[in-house]
DNA sequence: TGTACATCAGTGAACGCGCGTTCACTGATGTAC
DNA sequence: TGTACATCAGTGAACGCGCGTTCACTGATGTAC
């Protein structure tokens, strides 16, 4: 907020180009984020944000980095909370699709393709790493318990994965929205629908 | 070719700029392309392409709108060729993957967001409900086949978009590849094994 | 077959723009004594 | 408590760049007669 910062100091600025960059991608999508542009937003000139970050690609990665943070204490909680594996495994995938459609920003700028083929970025990496252990420690799970199969591991991890990365991704950039004319339904009720099929299938 | 050029008019500038683009795609990212930059490739003046294309938007979407009539061929001949709904279903879906892992530029182009969003361009837009029509006709047949109850008919639908869309989508952006040293196996192996997992799980 | 002319599809210079980044600077803050 | 000074975190002007788009132009092509 601009208006309301007295002195010549900022304070919290970097905290505050992290928001105003968030926003700026749930508005405006990450094709509008330049470090112009989010200094502006936050009441700041144009050479400010280098005291906080290296450049443009510094910022979102932090962004990214935080994004995995968030989503992987979600998905710890999801899975901490549910009772067996199986359920635990649907609990992680729904959780991923809810962050997705809470945090917009946080997803858009974590699946940035451009941003995830740089491995300059350990941070991101890092913390995009713990959040995929903990799908491959439920598996694990699951495989313990019986349920899945030792040699379908990889192969429902990948699945759970694709699947909730794909019901996102396509919520997100409005394409379920765009054909839901075509389904019988409201596609909420589908999707609510889709984790009960999946656990029913495992648990099979 | 530019090289290739004797003549002052060039004979088929529309189709060299699709081209271009496409491949601009594919080895810099969508991110990469600008019209001055597709048209210094194609080896041609920058108000070249604008005998052919209104802006930057025109050129992007008629190669999504081209995309989307190749996707729906490719599953439509996928679809024929399977024997059962079943098989179909999963065949589509795995046309989908391989579609993106082998036209890559095309997939990114047909989900970029910013693209998808606008209304504006009708072309695209139609040749992707093409495709998504003969995912609900599919399904539609394992209802009629009693494979697939009539009520798990939209979940079925989103479930298996999202994993074709979601697989896809990480394996592009190089995700899978990213975290395939955690896995037990090669990823391809896992991908393959998914189809067949979701065949026994919906013919169960 | 030849010629006049309209139309098409290029050229290349020019415009204004926002960008990333740098830099000399300066006001505010923290620390040593 | 007061003062000198170092450091921090801003400012704002400046740079060069590539962009989208326009425009007067011109070479090539097609058509009418």
């Amino acid at each position: 907020m601009p208006s309301s910062r007295t002195s010549y100091h900022h304070g919290a600025l970097r905290e505050e180009l992290l928001q105003a960059c968030l926003n700026l991608i749930e508005t405006e999508g990450v094709g509008a984020v330049s470090l112009r542009r989010v200094a502006r937003e936050a009441g700041v000139s144009p050479g400010a944000p280098y005291h906080h970050f290296a450049d443009r690609a510094t910022l979102l990665s932090a962004l990214s980095s935080r994004g995995y943070d968030l989503i992987a204490e979600r998905m710890t909680a999801a899975r901490a909370a549910a009772g067996d594996p199986v359920r635990a495994l649907a609990a992680i995938a729904e959780e991923y699709v809810a962050f997705a459609r809470r945090e917009p920003g946080y997803f858009w700028v974590m699946f940035r393709p451009e941003l995830s083929a740089s491995k300059k970025h350990p941070d991101a990496r890092q913390a995009g790493d713990a959040a995929f252990r903990l799908l491959i420690d439920t598996v694990d799970d699951c495989v313990r318990a019986g349920v899945v199969t030792e040699s379908d591991a990889d192969a429902v991890v990948l699945a759970v994965w694709g699947l909730g990365h794909g019901l996102a991704s396509l919520w997100l950039d409005g394409h379920i929205e765009g054909v839901s004319d075509k389904l019988s339904g409201p596609p909420e009720e589908a999707m609510s629908q889709i984790s009960r099929l999946v656990e029913s299938v495992i648990a099979r």
